[in-house]
DNA sequence: ACTCAATACTGAGTCCAGTCAGTTACGGCC
DNA sequence: GGCCGTAACTGACTGGACTCAGTATTGAGT
């Protein structure tokens, strides 16, 4: 009994199935090869749909991928969350959640990377940039949340997590960065945040 | 009697008048209608020069932006250093410091915001990309020398510094701030900068 | 002045993301 | 079942960044 009325044609269906075949594809393809690599022609090819279709199911090449790695970093948050939830310390708290962030974004750099770019430069008009938007702030509120158990106001605790946000953007964006592992990069933002939540 | 030693040939002297006409080309075309909407066709074709000579003298379109705004970074960091000496109020003076950079980001905002993105996540062994980070390094540098008058250890006035650069990056990036003008976004980046830098 | 290796230049050509005019499939209606 | 408006699909095509095999220029050596 799904939530959706189950009136659905021959159309829906079809129109379902074939996102699958293009997420599926474009998923496989993309953690093989890295987007770069991979070209939407391939990527309709493997769907099996003609190269315009492609188009119809995401703007573009970035959207594509936002679409198939959302749901990862929508995940990482979810355990992060759990994690933070049985920490005291609000430091430790906070990388709690950041850490798992940072390993979803480093499996495999490239695309890591070209998922933040699409993130702060892509068509925030576009559905699955609009989701990851949506993920980006509710890390943030996580994050304020936790600043929050304290006496900090609701405010400061708000545009401390903007500032936790910005430096773990920055860390695994930066192309100087791009050939440090996991653990370097979470010691990064640790040591940064570090002076923004004194103990 | 330049530092250089005369010895100029016709050959070097040609290149030279080259790199001249393109950055002049380059900067003309981009300030009339905005990285985007310029091709390098455009450009090479202003220049007097054929489509291919282009890309012996920057390695992509990119390349190309950071060879033509990277003085103009420079310069606004110059200006802010100055302002900043004579500012008591360390805030204040990182303010001084930041309010002409986000100026000259903000001079056309695609062209900013096409900048940052070069920053980070192009080439950084190109040689115009190298520069833009020694002006990013710069720009540290003079804020944490601000943070360090204090009794401020260096170590933490140096990652204090990175971290407002990261401020600074997010808030004239986000295709979500595309629609503030300098003074909101100077504005943001005080309020978050305030929290790192109590007064 | 001549030769020639090295350097600089060139534009036709390649590659690829993204478009659009034309076609096909669906499903509501008689 | 047959008709038709609409939504979905398609692939030849376009535009533009970038390449590379071929050509021209330079200047050092003789």
């Amino acid at each position: 009994m799904p939530v959706t009325s189950p009136p659905l044609g021959r159309r829906e269906r079809n129109k379902q199935e074939k996102l699958g075949r293009i997420k599926a594809a474009a998923a496989e393809l993309f953690a093989e090869h890295g987007v770069e690599d991979v070209t939407t022609q391939q990527i309709a090819d493997k769907a099996d749909i003609g190269t315009g279709t492609l188009f119809l199911y995401a703007k573009s090449k970035g959207e594509l991928l936002l679409l198939v790695q959302n749901a990862h970093y929508a995940e990482a948050l979810q355990r992060g969350r759990a994690d933070a939830g049985a920490i005291e310390d609000p430091l430790d708290a906070v990388m709690a959640i950041v850490r798992p962030i940072v390993e979803c974004n480093r499996t495999q750099i490239d695309n890591g990377r070209f998922y933040l770019r699409e993130m702060v430069f892509g068509d925030p008009t576009e559905p699955h940039h609009n989701e990851a938007l949506t993920i980006v702030a509710q890390t943030e509120e996580a994050i304020a949340a936790i600043l929050g158990r304290n006496t900090m106001a609701a405010a400061d605790a708000a545009t401390k997590a903007r500032i936790v946000s910005a430096i773990m953007f920055v860390a695994m964006a930066a192309s100087v960065n791009a050939g440090l592992d996991v653990n370097t990069i979470v010691q990064e933002i640790r040591t940064q945040i570090t002076l923004l939540i004194p103990r």
